[in-house]
DNA sequence: CGGGACTTTGATCCTTATCAACTTATGTGG
DNA sequence: CCACATAAGTTGATAAGGATCAAAGTCCCG
């Protein structure tokens, strides 16, 4: 069978955007042949969920374009993000049995879905796959460890201060991609000021005032509620330690 | 070269503890000689620090016995436990550059050391550890989203109930194994008042004060500083949500 | 334009941090 | 073995940051 084709139709692996940076990056022709064959592509609208805490873990999928997010709920109900997806990351619980959060689209997305026991069969028997998703596991479980210290430690302006940052530099390769700053000046939020209030662990009135504030000093602009423009990035860095 | 025995002495891996919980479980006795080779036994005095944050990712290990723990600070030197480390947990940061947080021993602890590099050219040369390590990379990084949840949207109660249940539980193999109740309703704290604080984003009066209203309502008992008993564990975790 | 969702702003309350004093354990040398 | 020193923990008083409750303002999309 050509490497290039499946049943499901063309190998879109070729033209994939992230081909390069996600977890497939080191398979050859072939090996992304099969893998193609097992996955399927999907796009998702602004809102919509993929996967649902508790639920049997049947799915796995990389993003391909957009912005997800994982979150779980106290039993009162409070949310809480647990993290944020962004292109070329990977999404779900290989090797696990249910799901541990709810994953949801934050904005219009493109995923690359796996059926659960296909994809674990194809890792296992591919160790340059598994080993790309260690990685990608281990970077994340950094990156979540430094979440950890930001909802433990850290005030309201420290924790807006960290995400306006950490937003700019993730949003950065999706847009242009001046080496010298990468991060952009000025994007556009993927959340509603709720959702970074859950992100946070803040309630959306604290966030609110933190925003006005941090306008008023000019280290940021809000050309309108989607829109931020970072206008003294060294300032923003001292608030965020 | 006869598996059993190396350069540098017996192999202890057949009489580890950890045999068969580790990330070397998969591994057979050929394999397990070849690590047995490249890592040493190290003992460790409580308080005693063997990772530190931003160095150079040189050595990473598995915990044999006793309890470790993870942290890292603000800029303004308030302290963060990332997670505490129990017996089979493996330490550090294979396939990374830099240390992302300290590692210290919260009692005397036994741990089972590598050279990174050493370690890291075995993984890749063997995809049955890279997977075990893989596994488990992806049970921690659900462990400490949860804790996100903890940190992010509970108050002083909740957390302190969550940690004195979660804290009984994972200490419970190293005791008895009564099957049908595994958490041991009696146990000693691997952590002073202060690093729990530490661990749970509270300060160390908070604590105390909850320690104390516990004991007066009748949930634990608290036979010394470091004892707890489990006396209500429904009411515990009622508390936790 | 008009209605609904999202956001901002204001007033007040509550939890937890902070500061301070006191108590209880742990350990050391006379 | 006891007295004293030091570290660890508890308790109390006060303050501050953020939550909560309430209302007004703004944007967006039909």
């Amino acid at each position: 069978m050509d490497a290039n084709t499946t049943e499901r139709g063309v190998n879109f692996c070729h033209s994939c955007a992230i081909r390069n940076r996600a977890i497939c990056a080191d398979l050859d022709n072939e090996e992304i042949g099969m893998l193609n064959a097992i996955g399927r592509r999907r796009r998702l609208k602004a809102g919509e969920q993929i996967l649902w805490e508790g639920d049997d873990a049947v799915l796995v999928a990389n993003v391909i374009e957009g912005v997800m997010k994982l979150s779980t709920q106290t039993s009162d109900g409070k949310e809480q993000i647990l993290g944020l997806s962004y292109p070329s990351d990977f999404l779900g619980r290989p090797f696990g049995q249910t799901t541990p959060y709810g994953v949801e689209a934050l904005t219009d997305a493109h995923v690359c879905v796996f059926q659960r026991s296909d994809f674990d069969r194809f890792a296992r028997e591919h160790p340059k796959l598994e080993h790309k998703l260690l990685e990608r596991t281990l970077t994340e479980l950094d990156r979540t460890r430094r979440w950890m210290l930001l909802l433990g430690r850290m005030n309201a302006e420290q924790k807006l201060a960290s995400f306006l940052l950490e937003t700019a530099d993730r949003l950065a390769p999706a847009s242009c991609s001046f080496i010298a700053d990468e991060a952009p000046v000025h994007f556009e939020l993927p959340l509603a000021r709720q959702q970074i209030a859950d992100v946070l662990g803040l309630t959306i009135e604290t966030v609110s005032r933190q925003f006005t504030k941090m306008k008023k000093e000019g280290l940021i602009d809000l050309p309108s509620r989607r829109e931020v423009t970072i206008l003294d990035r060294q300032a923003l860095e001292d608030r965020a330690e």
